[in-house]
DNA sequence: TTGTATGCGTTATCAA
DNA sequence: TTGATAACGCATACAA
């Protein structure tokens, strides 16, 4: 490796203080055309690149990031990732990327390592910290986006992006309903995800909605995997076979849900019905093809970057946004 | 966002300069228990962090590597990613993943930026560089790992881990071979991409290796990923209705030739085998369940920040490690 | 056991 | 239009 060419080499070969050095290279007047030419020309040709560190130190701008997530391993989490990435490039930011693995010590040590690396703003997603916790965090940082989460009160720098867990758990049983399912049953997420909790909520309002009863024992709680979603759909149809229809927490489940059943010989969606929630690559890949309520991950991801940029930039308030779904029919419901 | 407490502060607060506070916070010798512990109390009370920006600056260390894939969103890509973030956060460094999309301007503008932000060490994941431009690239860091990628000359600095992709079409040949295919088919990756061509040289060689005769239009190009697998199948098709297994380039790739087989009404594998590369977690929730060549997608990732931080720490030589596939026989071929 | 001086590479503030 | 000086927060070498 060799040493880098830092601006005190190119003042020196071009004759000149680094302080002049310095505007031309971030593009500042009160340089002489000539003069700023000569610059840009020795500091190619010395291949110079500023040290973003030094910079950083400077300035307290680091031009970085930090996006933490569950499981980037989780398509739906990877292709938010994908769209935070893609708009960082864009404007010229990285994105320092940790996984929590869904456990909070681990969380914990994420925003702290984040906080210590000065990252210009932070994209937290599904975040499982108790609330008091949580605003203690962010408040070290100056711009927050927080996906899948909620605040109970608004909080300065911060900004909240959520799906709409209600409605989506709405949509899922109204279709059920209208395609004469009578027994639906609910693979709950886990049941300290905020998601979890809504979509819920959400399920047991459209029941009530649609005069029908809850029964809890249609619930089965499960970590936001395939073979958890699989052993799920085994516990709830060994208690009721009855059940003619599933809304899984995510499709991860659903598919767990909708394999489980094929292996027992049910006919999908003819025997029983099954939804998902998010539309991961793997939705419209797999046999039947999954029915699911579609979020535009990509977009979502863009969106929180822009959005945090927007803080880091003062050019917003304090907001919470709202992300509706789309049912997409195929054919497992 | 309150502003973040300094080594001054602690050094302040408990009557001392700012050396012995950074001798504790460092855990270095030279300081009585007594003080010793009295700057470890003021130091969680006022809650101070290092500032790594600083500590970088002052020790050209910034415990940060850099991570460059060509799509987080590819399954294989993405349990890669997790084994590196998960052997990182063990170590205590933090990575800047950065997407390619397969473009080399992104790429060099992902390795220029990775180097302005004085990363520690690089892994660089199946650069599509041409070579001279890749070792030029390389040099500039002091510890880099190439996944997917062959040097011509080792350099120093530097490891490759390489999947064995002859051996990997080789073994595939071999099995549709000893189970009565005739008709290999091939689809191919990326021409750019090294993995594709040494997969194809493994394919022709296999073939060579039993008799048989190799046949260039029984074998397609196509992008990694699954639209690509299914319209490369239907032009295979089209051309050669004879053809009786598809070795494809990975499980993306197979799974979208295995959705065309299954559309136009062929039995997968009674009329026509189909093999991936990879096994990914996609792999055995599809149907049929995917017969591929497995590799541990996590451990290699994790041996690839470990062999990053040995080569920091100064304790590898230039090697170019290989991984070899297993055959994993499931429900496709 | 503790402190002083200096530097890392850059930007900011004044001055010339 | 350019330059001198200080500062960012920390670590290193050397003294005391």
């Amino acid at each position: 490796m060799k040493t880098r060419a830092t601006l005190s080499d190119v003042a020196r070969i071009a004759g000149v203080t680094m302080m002049t050095v310095s505007r031309v290279i971030n593009n500042k007047p009160g340089v002489s055309a000539e003069m700023r030419q000569k610059i840009l020309d020795i500091a190619r040709e010395i291949d110079y690149r500023p040290n973003q560190i030094a910079r950083g130190l400077a300035t307290n701008q680091t031009t970085t990031v930090g996006l933490v997530v569950p499981d980037n391993t989780n398509p739906f989490f990877a292709q938010i990732a994908r769209g935070v990435e893609d708009h960082a490039y864009e404007r010229g930011y990285n994105i320092f990327l940790i996984n929590t693995a869904e456990d909070t010590t681990r969380e914990l040590r994420a925003l702290d390592s984040l906080w210590e690396k000065d990252v210009d703003g932070l994209i937290l997603c599904s975040s499982r910290l108790p609330n008091s916790r949580l605003e203690k965090q962010i408040e070290r940082f100056s711009a927050t986006v927080l996906l899948n989460r909620e605040l109970k009160t608004p909080m300065p720098g911060t900004i909240t992006i959520n799906l709409n867990d209600q409605n989506t758990a709405h949509l899922a049983v109204s279709h059920f309903l209208s395609s004469g399912r009578r027994c639906i049953a609910h693979i709950s997420g886990p049941s300290n995800s905020n998601s979890a909790q809504k979509r819920l909520e959400g399920f047991k309002a459209a029941l009530k909605a649609a005069n029908l009863p809850y029964d809890a024992s249609l619930v089965e709680s499960s970590p936001p995997d395939t073979e958890s979603g699989h052993t799920a759909a085994g516990n709830l149809l060994a208690a009721h076979p009855e059940i003619d229809a599933i809304f899984a927490f995510n499709d991860l489940v659903a598919m767990g849900a909708l394999q489980y059943c094929l292996e027992i010989g049910k006919q999908v969606p003819q025997d029983i019905a099954i939804m998902g929630v998010d539309d991961i690559p793997l939705a419209s890949i797999v046999r039947p093809k999954l029915t699911t309520l579609h979020f535009n991950q990509n977009y979502i991801g863009r969106l929180a970057m822009r959005t945090l940029l927007e803080i880091v930039a003062g050019e917003a308030s304090p907001a919470s946004i709202r992300i509706e779904p789309e049912l997409y029919v195929r054919e497992s419901a």
